[in-house]
DNA sequence: CAAAAGTCTACTAAGTCTATAGAGATTATG
DNA sequence: CATAATCTCTATAGACTTAGTAGACTTTTG
């Protein structure tokens, strides 16, 4: 499990959005210039997350990005997943339960590895956007 | 976090020198052949965990290498650090430390990442080659 | 000395990451 | 309807990383 820069970006701009959520459809130009992201790179980032179900969007002037859920409905897990893959440190958690079965010799690091696995998902999938955009921690 | 393939075929060859703890050097090619890791690249893991002083060797005809200390005091962490770097999924804790002082706007994602990271710290560091060479889980 | 084994540097092919470019589709507005 | 603004989508490129190979060199054994 690894966050990229483009992972990185991809919270970022949604935190924004969660701190603007209600208030109509913000400009991937606005979101770049405020979080001074990479307008283009930004662009690629927002689609996907669309074509995850995370954002929606409007088009033609006027258009623009928003939430499709409300923040404390989305989740940092997915977000990370739809950009950077598995939360697992290796392949991912299929892929380490077929290890733990299968794999006689290793079977017990694959039952680690999947640990830890389960450990960034617990707080990952239970860490939602509303819980980090208010920063009164 | 992300443990790469090399990172794996360490752990493999680690467990497997484990197992043999206390017999005397084992030579690469019997590592590579038991294990079915490729031999040249092999060569370079070992090199690198001997630099870390995890593994040591003897050079020339019975040379071969063994573990540098009891499989009971040496930890994943340490091993997956070794080859693949920082156990956070971002940076490092100490990036992630910063980001938590410094980014106003996301310091709450920041402490979340470093959360993941110690939990999975916390897992690796506590984990030793022989809590998982006894495959009798 | 010859054989066997670790040491070390260099190299390469393929893939991934971080963008950028530009044409196309859609919408608001005058 | 014309234009500008904005999202959509595909293609591309440079830098970097990953996985692995090659080969010369050093050390030890017999």
């Amino acid at each position: 499990m690894k966050i990229s820069q483009k992972g990185l970006y991809a919270l970022e701009a949604l935190i924004f959005l969660a701190r603007r959520s209600g208030k109509g459809a913000i400009k991937i130009r606005e979101i770049a210039a405020t979080e001074d992201l990479p307008e283009k790179f930004l662009e690629l980032i927002l689609l996907e997350l669309k074509h995850a179900r995370i954002v929606e969007s409007e088009r033609g002037a006027k258009g623009g990005y928003r939430l499709k859920r409300d923040p404390s409905k989305i989740f940092l897990g997915e977000i990370i997943r739809t950009i950077d893959g598995p939360l697992a440190p290796f392949e991912d958690a299929e892929g380490l339960r077929r290890h733990v079965e299968q794999d006689k010799r290793h079977s017990a690091l694959f039952r680690v590895l999947l640990s830890v696995r389960n450990a960034a998902a617990g707080i990952l999938d239970h860490t939602s956007l509303a819980d980090i955009c208010d920063d009164k921690r």
